[in-house]
DNA sequence: TAAAATGTTCAAAAAATATTGAACATTGGT
DNA sequence: ACCAATGTTCAATATTTTTTGAACATTTTA
C-alpha cells in the first residue's frame, strides 16, 4: 500500500508531489552511479509536473511511483517515445520501465505506436477516459465483483442452522448481497458516463 | 502497495483469501509465542469466512490486512466486542488493533457503543452501504479532488508559452479538466445511489 | 491519591512490495 | 547462420509499509 494509512488516515501526500516542485527524483536514496552511455535528456517544467501530477494520481490508486512517472512523461511528451527514452530521461532501471510500461499497457493506458522505419517499438499515452476507465475496471475491479457470487455462497454455506446466532447471519449475508447489487448498478453507470467525457 | 501490480496485473489474490479457506492466520510467519494471559477464543466458521472475505475485499482497497480481519470480524459478530476481545480473537498486537479500530471509525466503518456498566468501549460494523461508501470517498477521494484545481494551474503555469509545444500542452491540461469535471458528476451519483442500498 | 484497568503511541522488527541490472530471449538485417 | 539491436525476466537488493510490544497516558474505582 501506498502510504501508511493507520498512520495517516485522510491522504497522504509524499513530500514532493505536492504544490509545484519541479525535482522527479527527490525522495528515493541515490539509485545509480551515472551511466555514461547517454545524455541526461532533461525534462520541460511541464514534463516534470506532471510526472508529479500522475505521480500523486497512481498514488491514490496505491500504485507504484515508476508507473505514474511513465505515464506521466508519455501524457505530456507530444511525440511517441520508446523503452529507452522512457528509460533514460526518468533514469529508471531497464526493467522498472519495461514492467511498468507493459502493466500501463495491459491496462490500456498507453498505445503502441509503429513508426515506420524505425525498429523500436515507440509509445503514447491514452487519455480517453473512456478508456482508462474501462481498463481499470476491467482489471482492477469487475475481477473482484466476479468472484463475488462464488464467495457468498461460501459464506452462506459456513451458516450452521441450528446455532442462534444463525438468523443474525444470515442477514449479513443478505447485505453483502445488496452491496454486490449496488456495484452491478454502480459500474455500468460510471462506464456509460466516462463515455462522455 | 497491497500486491505487486508489476508482476500481476490484472488482480493478486492471496493464496488463503480465495474460496473457502478456513484459517486466519495461515500465511504470514509465526509472530508471538503463545500468551498463556487469556483462552484461545476460537471464531466460529462464518466468522473465519468473514474475516477471509473482508481481507479481500480490502486488500482490492490496498488497505492492510488488520483492518480487513478487524472489521470481517465485527461484521460477523451480534454482540459489540471491545479492543481485547478484537486483539485476543484475531492474535492480532495491541497496537495493530487500537490502530485498526482507530481507522475504521474514523472512515464510519465501525460504531462505537456504550454498553451500560461496562467500562470498556465496545465496537460494532457499521453495514450502512450509504455511510460505508461516503466514509471512504470522503477520506480517501475527496481530498485528491479539492486539491484537483490547485494542482491543474500549476501545471497550467508550467507551460512556456512561447515553445511549440505549448498548444499540445494546452490541450492536455484541458484534458484533465474534463477528468476532474467527470468525477465530479460521478460521486454525487454513486453517493445518491449507495443510499439506496 | 494510589492502584488497576483501559487505551494510545511509537521505535524497532518483520513482511510485503518495488526496483535494479545482468542474463536470457527475440527479432531483424546481412 | 551470424551479429547487433531490442525487449523481457527474475534473483538479489532496496524501499516502503505493516506489525509488534513495551512504555506512556488516561480514566475509573476505591
Amino acid at each position: 500500500m501506498e502510504n501508511n494509512i493507520l498512520t495517516m488516515p485522510p491522504v497522504k501526500d509524499a513530500p514532493f508531489t505536492k504544490g509545484g516542485s519541479l525535482s522527479v527524483k527527490s525522495s528515493r536514496s541515490p539509485r545509480r552511479e551515472d551511466h555514461q552511455t547517454a545524455p541526461p535528456a532533461p525534462l520541460s517544467a511541464f514534463q516534470l509536473e506532471s510526472v508529479a501530477l500522475f505521480i500523486h494520481v497512481f498514488g491514490a490508486l496505491s500504485l507504484p511511483r515508476s508507473i505514474g512517472e511513465i505515464y506521466g512523461l508519455l501524457f505530456s511528451t507530444p511525440e511517441p517515445l520508446s523503452l529507452d527514452d522512457v528509460q533514460m530521461r526518468l533514469q529508471l532501471s531497464r526493467g522498472s520501465a519495461s514492467e511498468g510500461l507493459r502493466w500501463l499497457r495491459s491496462l490500456g493506458a498507453v498505445n503502441q505506436v509503429y513508426l515506420p522505419g524505425i525498429r523500436k517499438e515507440h509509445f503514447t499515452a491514452e487519455t480517453s477516459l473512456r478508456k482508462l476507465a474501462s481498463g481499470y475496471l476491467r482489471d482492477r475491479i469487475d475481477p473482484h465483483l466476479e468472484n463475488g457470487p462464488n464467495r457468498l455462497s461460501v459464506l452462506e454455506t459456513s451458516i450452521d442452522p441450528a446455532s442462534p446466532t444463525a438468523h443474525f447471519e444470515k442477514s449479513r449475508v443478505g447485505q453483502i448481497a445488496g452491496w454486490y447489487k449496488f456495484f452491478g448498478r454502480v459500474l455500468p453507470i460510471v462506464k456509460a458516463l466516462a463515455g462522455k467525457f
